[in-house]
DNA sequence: TACTTTGTCCTTTTT
DNA sequence: GGACAAAGTA
């Protein structure tokens, strides 16, 4: 047991032993960022500055708390229980399980996770007779929580046009639902964590002054609402510790705000910033194409990231014709890497969207190359989980509706969508939960709920769950089911999860607060469970950029590169969106250890059609010196195309080249009579079908028939 | 009430 | 192309 100081270079030495006081450290790619958070609160436990209990560290994903965790208890003999390290989120639950009275929330508050927001927000709009045309349910979700991440409340949001007023009429009619039924989505845990604070000053003054030490893992990422829950936190005696990679910033889309380094720099005056510049992971070939690439973003605290390994192999850069001759060309080096000695599983494909995985798939699986796709449904997640967990909600908590109309009618049992009318509209009279007011048809589901209730009171955690999914149907439905054989393994395996759910998880996620099922499911709702169950075989890892982001692998491709996808045209619609694709390739291309691969293709099928698309600038962004292109590069593009990627046009996107439609082609400059001239973006269809998208700048972009509009050639 | 058919919309994701 | 939801049919 030791820390091995020795072992840190200098910058990473001096941020862990960096005396109290606030400290923002720039940690690169690779860098080594979680070693120096984890050697310094071993640091400050060993060297008795602090106890165990005065410590507070926060991240964002289970797994990085579980990493952190791990790693201190190896280098300290710890007791984990006194230790505030977890998840933002995990965090708040605890402390709002701890005092849930002054919060104003039972006891054993059930959590909702996006899709069961998302169900009690359809299920209120449906009970206000909300037009969905006019306000979709998703908007809806995406308004609440923005505004909760923002620390505003319904009565504070300002006024606005019709729309915002009747998003924030909802919002408020939502936020009384959920009280009254005693549920808690993710935002709201965060929000009612950082009023619990700022409300309560005794508590406030307590917390703050216990904790000495706040560490914050993956700064960038935080909201402002976690900025700020984090401010209460801290009083005169406590240092923050921030951790974070500006470069690396790329979940602005989910509320990240990256302002929050600058802004904790100048309002703690953070005297010490320390960067974290030497890399550990890469060759140099792969950090230089790195850094060139992320210097063309404007808004950087600035870094560049240096390694003491040599250059390495040059980056190789492949062409395909279309997103199958791209897929078919990975499947190949994979085969010939692995016949090399390359492990699978050390090897990566990464792709910018979801969509793009299907092609790679296909080729993968018909070669027979072992591969896992990261990204999918998730344990908890899965429909006969979640019905397994509605029935439990409601043993834990009667109040629950949106458990209750879960499984009412699951497995059928005679409760239609009358009789569920008919409920609503009782307990909407009597201000009750529908349990209460289940008479006649739903007496059964009543009678079932307590009689399960009754029966498994006092029984260890495993027990209850393995009466819940016998009795309420569950197994016999599915056993009647296709395919529920699948699921009645799921449904057994939920049976091993309780059993080993231990006291211990129980105290280190919630405090001593949650009796033992309530603990069970608030663990289900805040962490959905390994993507999928990771079956022992050395297979390709593929997964999305975003998802990839805090891995390593030897072997990394990089595929769709292309304009459209790559930087993805979204992104053009949004502030500072290049930027943030930039980052995201930067993520990309620093996963890689040893051997990086870039790849576009020429055509793409997408959302059914076929599209022609121009390499990424990202491509070009990368100094050419470090590229060794496998196929011509640009070949087909440079004798056709006009060249867009200096052009101030965001997205020109479709290549110019070899097609022609109805006289024609890809990149023409046309005039209409009343759109006025524009660009040829994209074309399909033959002969008296043929279609072109034109971009007509102000006039907007649009389909014309080639046949019907009357399109000259400018 | 359960199944089929048609229509709409397509990033990124953790909690 | 395909997921998902709403509308249509037995």
């Amino acid at each position: 047991m030791s820390l091995h100081l020795e072992l840190l270079n200098p910058e990473q030495l001096a941020a862990v032993t960096l005396p109290d006081e606030h400290a923002l450290i720039l940690a690169g790619a690779g860098s080594g960022k979680t070693r120096v958070l984890t050697t310094r609160i071993a640091w400050l436990v060993k060297g008795g500055r602090v106890s165990p209990a005065q410590l507070l560290a926060v991240t964002f994903t289970n797994k990085a708390a579980r990493e952190m965790l791990t790693r201190i208890t190896a280098m300290l003999p710890l007791n984990p229980r006194g230790m505030w390290i977890g998840t933002f989120h995990g965090l708040c639950n605890r402390m709002l399980r701890v005092h849930h009275r002054d919060a104003g929330l039972p006891q054993s508050f059930q959590i909702l996770d996006s899709q069961d927001q998302l169900a009690a927000l359809k299920r209120l709009c449906k009970a206000l007779g909300v037009d969905e045309d006019r306000i979709a349910p998703r908007d809806l979700q995406y308004f609440v929580n923005a505004q909760k991440e923002e620390g505003v409340r319904a009565r504070d949001v300002p006024a606005g046009d019709e729309n915002t007023r009747r998003l924030t009429e909802l919002y408020a009619a939502y936020d009384e639902q959920c009280q009254r039924e005693g549920v808690v989505d993710f935002p709201e845990l965060l929000l009612r964590s950082f009023e619990l604070l700022k409300n309560h000053e005794i508590l406030r003054a307590h917390y703050s002054q216990r904790f000495r030490h706040v560490l914050v893992d993956e700064f960038q990422d935080t909201n402002r609402l976690q900025y700020r829950w984090l401010k209460l936190l801290v009083s005169p005696q406590t240092s923050l510790f921030c951790v974070g990679d500006d470069d690396q910033s790329i979940y602005t889309f989910r509320g990240a705000h990256v302002g929050n380094m600058s802004d904790f720099e100048r309002e703690f005056r953070v005297r010490h910033v320390i960067r974290l510049e030497q890399n550990y992971r890469s060759h140099g070939n792969i950090l230089d194409a790195a850094n060139a690439l992320i210097a063309n973003n404007r808004k950087r605290l600035g870094k560049n990231l240096w390694t003491a390994a040599g250059a390495g192999e040059p980056i190789r850069v492949f062409e395909g014709e279309s997103d199958a001759d791209e897929a078919r060309w990975v499947v190949e080096e994979v085969q010939a890497l692995a016949r090399e000695g390359t492990r699978r599983s050390q090897m990566a494909v990464l792709y910018r969207s979801n969509a793009q995985s299907r092609v790679l798939e296909h080729a993968l699986f018909s070669q027979g190359v072992p591969y896992r796709v990261y990204g999918g449904l998730r344990f908890f997640e899965r429909a006969e989980i979640k019905h397994a967990l509605a029935y439990l909600r409601l043993v834990a908590l009667p109040d629950d509706d949106s458990a209750f109309l879960r499984v009412a009618n699951f497995p059928p049992r005679g409760i239609g969508a009358r009789t569920l009318e008919q409920l609503q509209d009782a307990a909407k009279q009597a201000r009750v939960p529908l349990l209460k007011v289940s008479e006649g048809k739903a007496s059964i589901f009543k009678n079932l709920i307590e009689g399960l209730k009754t029966e498994t009171q006092g029984l260890p955690l495993h027990e209850i769950v393995e009466i819940v999914i016998q009795k309420s149907g569950l197994i016999e439905h599915y056993k009647t089911e296709r395919e529920g054989a699948d699921r009645i393994q799921n449904l057994e395996e939920l049976v091993n999860a309780a059993a080993t759910f231990s006291e211990e998880d129980r105290e280190v996620e919630s405090g001593e607060a949650a009796d033992p099922l309530t603990a069970f499911l608030t663990h289900a709702a805040l962490e959905a469970g390994e993507h999928q169950a990771g079956e022992g075989q050395d297979a390709l890892q593929m997964m999305t950029v975003h998802s990839a982001k805090g891995l390593e692998f030897d072997v990394v491709f990089l595929s769709g590169l292309e304009e459209g996808l790559f930087p993805h045209e979204q992104s053009a619609m949004e502030r500072d969106g290049l930027e943030e694709e930039r980052r995201l390739a930067y993520v990309a291309i620093t996963r890689a250890r040893n051997r990086l691969y870039l790849s576009h293709a020429q055509t793409r099928m997408l959302h059914g059609q076929t599209r022609y698309n121009v390499a990424s600038r990202f491509l070009e962004e990368v100094p050419q010196q470090l590229m060794k292109w496998l196929t011509p590069r640009f070949s087909r593009q440079k004798a056709f195309a006009p060249d867009f990627s200096r052009s101030n046009q965001p997205f020109p996107l479709k290549k110019a080249v070899s097609r022609e439609v109805g006289g024609f082609r890809i990149g023409q400059n046309v005039v209409h009579p009343k759109f006025g001239s524009g660009v040829i973006v994209d074309a399909e269809g033959q002969g008296t079908d043929a279609r072109v998208q034109v971009n007509f700048g102000s006039q907007g972009v649009k389909w014309l028939a080639v046949a019907v509009a009357k399109l000259q050639a400018a």
